[in-house]
DNA sequence: GACCGGATGATTGTTGACAATAATATTGCC
DNA sequence: GGCAATATTATTGTCAACAATCATCCGGTC
């Protein structure tokens, strides 16, 4: 995604981007203990870009790297990616309450015309998997940079979501939930449309909440694997 | 702080602690542009560790880099500085509930006791500025960990509390507050021995609130420049 | 006199070689 | 045969030189 202005795109943000990807796509395996040179050969690479890729990729969460012993990618357990939905309840229910008082009138706009989208999405390809992956989070990104709360937007989009996205990959299609999430999209977005805060925080919390409780009960009846 | 594994401490991490409490202190005032062959000899650094901790910072939020036009340390505006505290108000309530599910009984008794420590500090020397700097993050630094949240404790320790330690380093001394935050943290840390995660939450919620009405109000009455 | 274009200078981005460290394998001893 | 200490090797951490890029300054032109 190509911020508007047109920065130099250095080595090492390639190098970031490149390893980003390969992450969340499972590329790279959670747990699997890579070297320096390999990654370089892998990513036709240098290690210098590399290294500071590593050391942002370190500090966003994303992989652990211990001196003279390799970088190896995180692995999340099943209750830790739980932790993590638990974050996104309560700090997604701060930017709905916040979106509300504060996105423009053409912003929410926008908002409704990306959930029309979605449903034509839906309806058309069957495109469950394509909504889930990106569709789902095209809204939380719109609501979260609503917020006009630069840090809250920062955690949310930089470390959260890359990190819930790396888990959600492998399953991409959840069965009836999108359906049911688009119609959870559309009344957050009714609340923010009539500029009530309250309601929508407890909506936006609500509906990460049953994502969550979905997501666990596939976890015990051993639809899903982590 | 040394953590408990006896890591190889890395120039780069060296570099990092520097620049970290440099622009915590205010060494490094914000907005203030620096070229990166300054830093080093500042700080006796070679570029390369210099660059890996520039990078780190960056993806922390602390300083903002434009490739070939040096690095900046961030400016923090006063309604920024009002959202981190509303961020902080939602993470540490979740923070507190699950500290009360999950503590051990032996931690409980390490917050009371943390909190006697402060008592003491507070009356014997009106060490109200220490209390501040230190003695409160002691506090929740103890809650955010006992949430046993990796993820929740590594964004409120490595994110969130530089930054309001950043902005809380000049005002120092906030007068009467000491020994209400006191009283409040007794609150908390009685609500969490008995094990009541709903009244935790709330009580941490408002103790925040009180604190950022507190940075407010002075803001307004000019006490406070940003 | 103001604005635009190009040359200059400084700063950052990148590279490859070198040094230090830790993991591994080997050898000797118990 | 098992364990421990040592030597080796591979990997990472560090460094200094090089190249690319941008900001600034100067001169010319409208």
């Amino acid at each position: 995604m190509a911020e508007a202005l047109a920065q130099t795109y250095t080595r090492a943000d390639e190098a970031f981007d490149c390893l980003q990807t390969a992450i969340v796509k499972g590329d790279l395996a959670p747990g699997e203990k890579i070297g320096e040179v390999e990654l370089c050969s892998r990513f036709q690479l240098t290690r210098g870009p590399l290294r500071e890729a590593l050391g942002r990729l370190e500090s966003r969460g994303l992989l652990v790297r211990r001196p003279h012993a390799g970088v190896k990618v995180v692995s999340v357990s099943a209750e830790e990616l739980m932790e993590l939905y638990r974050i996104r309840e309560t700090m997604e229910g701060l930017a709905a309450r916040q979106a509300a008082d504060r996105m423009t009138d053409e912003e929410i706009a926008d908002l409704h015309a990306t959930l029309d989208s979605h449903e034509t999405m839906i309806e058309q390809a069957q495109g469950q998997a394509y909504y889930q992956a990106e569709g789902d989070y095209d809204f939380h990104h719109r609501i979260a940079t609503g917020s006009r709360n630069t840090k809250l937007a920062q955690m949310l989009l930089g470390d959260l979501y890359y990190m819930v996205r790396m888990y959600r990959y492998r399953l991409s299609t959840s069965s009836g939930r999108p359906h049911m999430a688009l119609g959870e999209h559309r009344r957050i977005a009714e609340a923010i449309a009539q500029r009530d805060g309250e309601l929508a925080e407890f909506l936006m919390k609500r509906h990460i909440n049953a994502a969550r409780q979905n997501i666990e009960k596939k976890i015990q009846e051993g639809e899903l694997t982590i």
